[in-house]
DNA sequence: ATTGACCTTAAAGCTGACTTTAAGGTTATA
DNA sequence: TATAACCTTAAAGTCAGCTTTAAGGTCAAT
């Protein structure tokens, strides 16, 4: 398989595979002309990357292609995933706490300012004082 | 007010206010020797620059200090923030979901994988697929 | 008079995950 | 044989929201 080709299997731009390799993520075998040449174990491999990003693994978190070769240790992924279980719990609550600031506001507007109407700026002040941030 | 001060009372660095500043989202009157100075209404202004943040809209999606000036449009404010409540909504989804993934990827692993054992690196793609990315 | 703590500006640097550009080599098709 | 559609590299650019740096001016206290 090509880099191309790669890109349309798993859906990642030929540069962004580029990168990942250059991050040491991926290995490339080459062809003759010098073009990379992927197998399945490649689609894989950027399928595992793209996951581990959706669970909120940076790039420079993920063990690099070489180290991954060798398997991975039981107690430091675990104890990697209930940090990140942990972060997103938190993130969860923040953006919750975002929510809940939006709806208040927008049901202090719709009590306190007419249709039609334009909000002084020293009114939009003192809501945000009540909002209590 | 000098800056130093307001940084002091906002809780936000001079560079960060020269900042805002050079974005056109607070004003500044100057002293003769050129410093800025400020009143309790860039005080203000600043918390509501930080209080918009909060609520996830980003520095260019601000009304300009000039802009502010002249008073807010009811139904431009409401409009936005309805579409801010939506985007919140969406990534509170969002999160949820990695959430989730993180806790079923956290059960899966204790259930098939034990202690001191190394994880192959195809065993570890297995799951992956499992967990239906 | 000099030290140190402030202030000024413009411009460059930082983060992370890429994308784009420039300058070129390869291959399949017309 | 020429043209298009691929591929290669290194380096620079992008985004947002700042911070840092460099080179200097101001001011209060010693």
């Amino acid at each position: 398989m090509k880099i191309g080709e790669l890109a349309q299997h798993s859906g990642v731009a030929p540069s962004t595979i580029r990168f990942y390799e250059s991050k040491g993520l991926l290995k490339s075998a080459r062809s003759s002309n010098g073009y990379r040449q992927y197998n399945s174990d490649s689609l894989r491999q950027i399928q595992l990357i793209r996951f581990s990003q959706s669970l909120g693994f940076s790039l420079d978190e993920m063990p690099s292609a070489a180290t991954a070769e060798d398997g991975f240790d039981h107690d430091l992924i675990l104890e990697r995933l209930e940090g990140k279980r942990q972060e997103a719990a938190a993130l969860l609550e923040q953006i919750q706490r975002k929510a809940d600031r939006l709806n208040s506001l927008i049901t202090l507007l719709n009590e306190n300012w007419a249709e039609g109407q334009c909000l002084p700026a020293q009114t939009l002040t003192n809501l945000l004082d009540e909002a209590n941030y």
